[in-house]
DNA sequence: ATCAATTTTTAGACTAATCTAAATTTTAAT
DNA sequence: ATTAAAATTTAGATTAGTCTAAAAATTGAT
């Protein structure tokens, strides 16, 4: 069994390795932490001899298989709580984060698998994001980016890059929510912006809103 | 926000109060916290500065105002999420007091408010314990001990006293639930042991097993 | 009322997780 | 190849919560 703190710092970089494949480094981790440097590297150098991470001095940090595996388990329980605090619990999407970051580390095998079967084992996460199953393994989803898109093709939100309340309140508010068709009508070559249409209107979405918004491609 | 170590000793005191309304003694709070003499008067003192309990040296603590509302809130969810585990997610009535334990410390009003409401406001946990409403308000059960009625007596059973594993395992093995209804057909004087009729069968029972069962009276 | 037993508190130390400030190493520009 | 800037690590301190061992206060039996 690993702590709180431990368990927060797997996932942040597990979340990291996908922009630093050849290592996460301190600096990277004591932004995504709210940290300072001196206190990453304190604790990179506690997961490294709990066989939880690869570390050299000056050379970033690696999951091992035991801290990947960890880390893949508290993502799963983050977003299955998710899944409940939506469907069951009346959350919004933009309110889950905070709650659901305090019941992923709930110890209970139980629980979990008692939760995963009461929601139906679902295989997304509110926000669109996968769900890894009991054994770690989760669906890769075939998907871009929206700023991505040409002028005249078209796809469906399959989930968000940003999941900050300001961000998903900004989509409520315009009806884009995850299942709806988007077709891209015209796009500003000076600034990236983009007429979409979608709900039969058009909308007018600038490059922060189309680089955050995932699209299903295959 | 009080921590984790904090909100365990309220709901220490809290229960111990019953036992010791005068105050509770350090030795006894170190025994129910596993702990040390020496590390309860310290933490006393931090919850006394923080005005969650009134202590003076040597004199055992009582909860303040602000104590006994913090206890009551977490007794609160504990019991709700009692009630989540059984009703929802199958757990046995002797496997949810661990899972519990940690639920009880997650932050979050709405959390709460909605799962009470998705539970449909129970007002008893799986023990019969009562669970206190949003306002900290508990219904105050009319029960006593089974050991207490007499032969020719009979009741319905509404709670347990010692919610162990082995004791709930051994009601479940004797088909003794809560809401079953139990007659007292003989006590044997020297060593209080009686005969009931439950479910049409009759059953010896140690003086242990009535010393911690609950028997409505009103 | 004394004094031994018990209870409680204090003193000092430890661990996990953090911090600031200083030192060291790496990097990248010339 | 130097060297200044940036990144990283080390050193030393801090806080919450715990511990052991010793000191102090209370209790209770005679």
């Amino acid at each position: 069994m690993f702590s709180l703190s431990e368990e927060n710092y797997l996932k942040a970089i597990f979340h990291l390795e996908r922009s630093f494949p050849t290592g996460v480094s301190t600096n990277a981790l004591a932004e995504e932490m709210n940290t300072k440097a001196s206190s990453v590297t304190d604790m990179v150098k506690r997961l490294s001899e709990k066989k939880l991470v690869n570390y050299k001095k000056y050379q970033g940090v690696k999951l091992s298989k035991l801290g990947r595996d960890t880390a893949v388990e508290v993502i799963r329980k983050h977003r299955l709580w998710e899944v409940f605090l939506v469907e069951k619990l009346n959350f919004a999407w933009d309110e889950v984060h905070e709650v659901a970051e305090q019941l992923e580390h709930i110890k209970s095998e139980k629980l979990i698998s008692e939760l995963d079967k009461f929601l139906g084992f679902p295989k997304k996460d509110p926000h669109g994001d996968p769900i890894p199953d009991a054994k770690g393994n989760m669906v890769i989803a075939n998907k871009i980016l929206l700023s991505e898109l040409q002028v005249g093709e078209s796809g469906i939100c399959v989930g968000v890059k940003d999941s900050s309340t300001e961000f998903l309140q900004y989509l409520d508010k315009n009806d884009i929510a995850l299942g709806k068709t988007i077709s891209i009508l015209e796009k500003e070559s000076f600034d990236q912006s983009m007429l979409i249409k979608l709900n039969g209107k058009e909308l007018k979405i600038s490059s922060l809103i189309s680089s955050n918004l995932y699209i299903k491609t295959s």
